[in-house]
DNA sequence: TGTATCAACTCAATCGATTGAGTTTTAGGG
DNA sequence: CCCTAAAACTCAATCGATTGAGTTGATACA
């Protein structure tokens, strides 16, 4: 194994290198199964298809050197010639100065989801990425490359998304309704979510709790509102002070929180608007000083696979990550049909582990 | 706000539909613009080409009024007639009774690493799924929807891949070269890798070090090979009694583990063929009454985004993930270009954390 | 004025399938 | 033995673009 090929970079071909026409060994077409048989391309193409207008033996011998020819119906022509389609875009907002949602966990498992109810459903699944600014959006829908789009991340484009549903664009987005939404949504419960987990962390004694996310996002927007509905419930009210959205290193996290804690050295509680964050959250904290959850208790978002394998394993609320794909490619389908959908909101569940929770009997953290 | 939300799909109502608008937005085509511009269809292709076979002051009527009409070329077609195609297969194999990898951490993140390779490069990523047994892995090639194709996972069909090899398909496949091998493999060196980090544990103490991980996939293999060898080095010998390979439910970690420990009271390290599987160890041991790093170090694969989080934080090897897709795809937009490539091995490296490092100060593990 | 040249287009064939409208063959009825 | 009908195919147009081979008009040159 020649150790030389260890740093060494590979080479790029550019992106100029205009593929020409590659010498092929030429993918055999009907035209060929048809002349070998002896018979014209339409038949061929009806026997292949089980018509009943092609006679049994016809059929038998057409079909059986297809298959000894390794043919394959050419789905571009196909789709071409009957305007069909199977073949589903899913997007992935992206913006090249933050790391985007291709590498986030929980987007990551999110778009798995969504790729196996696809398949599942015998459609076809092309990953897109969409740059923010430019209102492409529907280019692979209007391009006939796909029969309709699912909407992946946090951010959306909410006005653009309602330019697609005027123009009949069969759409699905990721995230929970809006105001004034025209298209279809498929999300979970975050406000429902969110105001059981905060209701868990009072329950469990904290009385100033902190909320990590972003509240001008979606999704943050709602789970910021089940924690000041939680929080109203129990008498106390939502401090905007007590609020921070991180920013992208996450090295910044432990300079937020100290000046967070400069500021409420009461903190007791922190609710991360994502599980990432939440792990975050706690390393910074124990840097700090505080541990978790003996000091604060700590609750995230999403179950993302690591939740159970964090120390402490980390109280959640998680999306049904399997009926998430399901629904969504349902709502698609049901849209493919012709069908008008409705939003979605899918039920979300608590998950209780230990980092929301005191230990009566652990050692006392060191001073 | 009804609490009767909870573990109940919410439907919402959609909003007034649009009014019975045209039944189908027809998309335009070419010859809708031609006729509007009064030229040609040629002339549009032409034109929204930038041929300078077409002059100024047309080419920019045409062109306005195709971003006027918002139209896009039908890229079916133009793939049909010019026999071009941008699209790569990304294929995750799949067998219906394990867990399959489009809900791995390391997988997602791998085919997340694809996507973004190939869409830098002006490709796009169709994602399906290979039922293992059934030979269809071409499918996509032959009806002409992929250029080429990617094939992830730890399995590989040997032979199935050197038979597209022979038929000249365009393929790349994840993982370590073998013998006999026609096609083209991107991996990452990982024998190198479980070299270093056994080595590694070596020197930090440990002398009876057990192997997790299946031997039989490729990967295993290399990495296996690796820890004999780093073993060798050091004057000892790989026992295959401390070698086992994880089963699908997580659970049954813990009673493997027991058995080893049984017959092996003075295990001193692991080194796990995957973090997940060292995490499900670290859970595993703790539950058996021995710490990692104190009693026992622990070592993992493949430094995914948790390992960093885990407690304690994982020392595993790095593979480089933004490198890997990178070198997928241009190993396979070589081959697109008609170029024969060789097989790649991407440096990996030595992550040393925690779970590998006795802490002196730390206090003893109760008895 | 005749004609070669060039710019700017248009024509029509083509990519690989599908499909409605024929056409041929065979069988059956009267 | 003629006529009709069903069975089994074939023809040719079509999907939406691309492209090599014309065509046209204007300008340039001799």
């Amino acid at each position: 194994m020649p150790s030389s090929k260890r740093n060494q970079a590979v080479l790029l071909p550019a992106q100029a290198a205009a593929l020409p026409a590659p010498p092929v060994p030429a993918r055999p077409q009907m035209a060929d199964i048809a002349r070998l048989a002896g018979v014209s391309v339409s038949a061929v193409s009806l026997a292949l298809r089980g018509s009943p207008m092609i006679g049994e033996q016809t059929r038998e011998r057409i079909v059986a050197l297809a298959r000894s020819l390794n043919y394959r119906v050419n789905v571009g022509a196909q789709n071409l010639r009957t305007k069909r389609n199977r073949t589903v875009a899913v997007v992935v907002p992206y913006s090249a100065n933050d790391r985007h949602h291709l590498f986030e966990p929980f987007y990551l498992a999110l778009i798995g989801s969504i790729a196996d109810a696809l398949i599942n459903q015998g459609l076809q699944m092309l990953l897109a990425r969409a740059d923010q600014d430019s209102g492409d959006l529907a280019a692979l829908y209007e391009s006939g490359q796909a029969a309709g789009l699912i909407l992946t991340g946090a951010q959306r484009p909410h006005a653009q998304c309602n330019q697609l549903a005027l123009n009949k664009v069969p759409l699905v987005v990721w995230g929970p309704p809006m105001a004034q939404q025209l298209y279809c949504s498929v999300g979970s419960d975050n406000l429902l979510g969110a105001r059981l987990v905060v209701d868990h962390l009072l329950g469990q004694g904290a009385r100033c709790i902190a909320f990590l996310g972003d509240h001008q996002l979606p999704e943050g927007r709602q789970r910021y509102a089940g924690y000041s509905q939680a929080l109203q419930a129990h008498g106390l009210a939502a401090d905007p002070a007590l609020q921070f959205t991180p920013a992208e290193p996450a090295a910044a996290m432990s300079a937020r929180l100290a000046d967070l804690l400069a500021r409420f050295p009461q903190l007791d509680g922190v609710f991360a608007s994502g599980d990432v964050i939440a792990m975050n959250a706690a390393l910074a904290l124990r840097q700090l000083g505080r541990q978790v959850p003996d000091d604060v208790l700590l609750a995230g978002f999403d179950d993302i696979a690591l939740a159970a394998y964090f120390q402490p394993s980390l109280t959640t609320v998680r999306q049904p990550m399997t009926e998430v794909g399901v629904a969504i490619v349902a709502a698609l389908s049901s849209q493919l049909a012709g069908e008008a959908v409705a939003a979605v909101q899918l039920p979300t569940e608590l998950i209780v582990r230990q980092s929301s929770v005191r230990a009566a009997r652990r050692q006392p953290a060191q001073p």
